[in-house]
DNA sequence: AACAGGATGATAGATTCT
DNA sequence: AGAATCTATCATCCTGTT
């Protein structure tokens, strides 16, 4: 960051309009002595409206319960009004902003502080910043206590409730942190529910926060995940309210300016937003995607990675393994790798190993050194994967690679539509009849099969580009061909890091494979040469099922499959029985559901919480489980 | 089973601002 | 010149309706 030279930039929170002279020199603490022109007026109010029984001051402890001062909330409160929780978070958010802008260096730390961030925290923010740029400063530390304000699993893990019952325990374990608390008076808590409920107004979250938070997170949520979930979605509105340059919000209490904001506050909001995140982006650099996208190395380029330092709770055993598409909305991967263990993605485009892209994501605690990949090679350009295409192949569509294979393909009305807009030409068609084609073919995966003739992949030409052997899926109906493969790992990819274990295991592994679908980890690791001792495969789809175990059989495998439609099933007594009758788990490997992250849903990409991706967090759950187990029984 | 149906984010290049 | 901003381009493990 290059830093503004100290902390006396008022340029930095430029807000002098006529509506936000009033509120330049306030400061929320009691650390800088700044006093306000009409200070007191507001603060006499202020104490009216923080009687036990306003309407408030539930929303006022709220507010404090996040770290603000009484006086500064209950000052915005009476500006703004006490529904819009929104507003009133990104209004605190700023006066937290201008008043840093005019405190000195000196009292910086004391006055983070103030705000409710430990002094550790603050210090460290600062050394990381630099003293002058505040709004860094602040930005880096409502990062880090989102981040602590998680409770990753393996915090859950360290602390040893293992069994399937932990989260019980967990919940007792913070009933009693908080004896102050209206909340009693209006809820009684019998049902597992409303117990939680209680328990996250305790921990100081609202209730309309909390009852979100369980909506979007599913009733059988955790603590953990729902406090993840709060925290996330407080980031992200702490976010909005950061931006103090030029987007300036009217500050007043003006109606007409209130309704032209709210008017005008989607648009605003998302420009906002995406400053932030741009910003964000310079903070944690670390989950830029990488380009060329090769992770720590693939067999074709000659860059590599061959060492990294993994953070102690990621080291095995077991191996883990978990891959989901790289291109997630934002803030998605680093809330992954913060649930497992810390560790750093490995970004992988499958174009470098296949005929067609596949940006994915894969955190695993394998060793990277030593890898090797499957042989033979498959073939790497769409000319070589489909020599047929070639004659039929116009100058002017160069691809030579496919896009990602996605569940869909293409109508017949589409490839029709092009038949009939490339006829009308003896030549070569006109540029904007080549661009409407070429735009086409690429977001269809579109190859050429005959003069001006264009058709979708079949499914046994996506099942070689994928890796599987010849008629993986055959049997089912094509629809679901398409969906399952479109669904599934890219092999020769998932091989590659996968091989390590080769050696490590001669004798072969137990696997633990979650949401296998078609079994692509199995055929991966089967290709390798890993002999597969005992597999317990997770997999919703039962057309899928019947896929993995004909597979098995086909393959005449010498060990036991054992399947399990609903990855609810998979308690902490199911797990202890099964690692107990395989002596556990070597490998526990899963591809969670990501049609809620993907940018190709139109409909419901509502992140990690969306209702199928946020079986990510049983992914944890159960790799934490068998990793305690484990632990244990050695 | 076929079909139609945008939104998000990354990136590169051009343009303007400093 | 370099930073900041704008613009165009491209890719994307899909869902709801018919």
């Amino acid at each position: 960051m290059s830093g503004n030279s100290s902390g006396g930039d008022a340029d930095n929170f430029n807000w002098d309009t006529e509506d936000e002279l009033e509120i330049d020199n306030y400061t929320i603490s009691s650390h800088s002595g700044v006093s306000l022109p009409h200070g007191e007026a507001v603060l006499g109010a202020a104490e009216a409206s923080l009687g036990a029984d306003s309407p408030n001051s539930k929303i006022i402890d709220h507010f404090v319960g996040m770290g603000f001062s009484k006086e500064m909330v209950a000052k915005v409160i009476e500006e703004n009004g006490g529904e819009n929780s929104n507003l009133i978070l990104e209004t605190l958010l700023q006066y937290s902003a201008s008043s840093l802008a005019s405190s000195s260096n000196s009292k910086l730390i004391d006055h983070f502080v103030g705000m409710g961030f430990s002094e550790e925290m603050v210090v460290k923010a600062v050394q990381e910043n630099g003293e002058g740029n505040t709004d860094t400063i602040l930005e880096t530390l409502l990062t880090y206590s989102a981040l602590e304000k998680s409770v990753p699993m393996q915090q859950i893990a360290d602390s040893g409730y293992c069994s399937s019952d932990y989260e019980g325990s967990f919940l007792d374990d913070f009933s009693d942190t908080d004896s102050s608390s209206e909340t009693e008076e209006f809820m009684n808590p019998d049902s597992d529910e409303e117990r939680k409920l209680l328990h996250l107004t305790k921990m100081g979250f609202s209730e309309v926060e909390a009852s979100i938070a369980m909506e979007r997170c599913g009733p059988d949520s955790s603590i953990a995940e729902l406090t993840d979930f709060i925290c996330a979605a407080q980031m992200a509105k702490a976010a909005d309210a950061l931006f103090p340059l030029e987007d300036k919000k009217p500050f007043s209490n003006d109606f007409n300016h209130k309704k032209r904001r709210n008017l005008d506050y989607d648009k605003w909001k998302r420009k906002k937003q995406m400053k932030l995140e741009k910003r964000l982006n310079e903070i944690d650099d670390a989950l830029h995607l990488p380009n060329p996208m090769i992770g720590f190395g693939v067999p074709t380029e000659s860059d590599q990675i061959i060492h990294r330092k993994l953070p102690e709770a990621a080291i095995g055993p077991p191996y883990f393994y978990y891959e989901n598409v790289a291109l997630a909305p934002k803030g998605v991967w680093s809330t992954i790798s913060r649930f497992l263990y810390d560790v750093e993605p490995e970004f992988v485009d499958s174009k470098y190993f296949c005929a067609a892209a596949r940006k994915r994501g894969y955190i695993h605690n394998l060793p990277i050194d030593n890898r090797f990949p499957l042989l033979p090679f498959p073939p790497r350009t769409i000319h070589e994967a489909f020599p047929l295409t070639r004659k039929w192949w116009p100058s002017w569509d160069t691809r030579t690679k496919l896009n990602c294979l996605q569940t869909c393909t293409a109508s017949a009305r589409l490839t029709d539509r092009i038949r009939k807009a490339l006829e009308h030409n003896h030549d070569e068609p006109p540029l904007s009849v080549q661009k409407f084609v070429l735009d086409q073919c690429r977001k269809w995966n579109l190859v050429w099969v005959g003069r001006n003739k264009v058709a979708p992949l079949e499914p046994d030409e996506v099942e070689m580009l994928l890796g599987f052997p010849r008629n993986h899926t055959r049997g089912i109906s094509r629809t679901d061909r398409y969906k399952s493969l479109g669904n599934s790992f890219q092999v020769d990819t998932v091989a590659y890091h996968l091989s390590v274990l080769k050696d490590m295991f001669p004798e072969g592994i137990n696997l633990l494979s979650l949401f296998s679908g078609i079994g692509g980890a199995e055929v991966a690791l089967h290709r390798l040469g890993i002999p597969l001792k005992n597999v317990v495969s997770v997999e919703i789809s039962e057309v899928n099922r019947n896929l993995v175990r004909s597979w098995w059989e086909q393959t005449n495998q010498r060990g036991t499959l054992i399947d399990i439609p609903d990855v609810q099933e998979l308690n902490g007594d199911r797990l202890e029985q099964l690692m107990s009758r395989f002596g556990g788990f070597d490998l526990v490997v899963g591809g969670s559901p990501c049609n809620n992250l993907t940018g190709s849903n139109r409909h419901h990409r509502d992140g990690l919480e969306g209702k199928d991706s946020a079986l990510f967090f049983d992914y944890c759950r159960i790799l934490d489980l068998v990793k305690c187990i484990t632990a244990r029984n050695q």
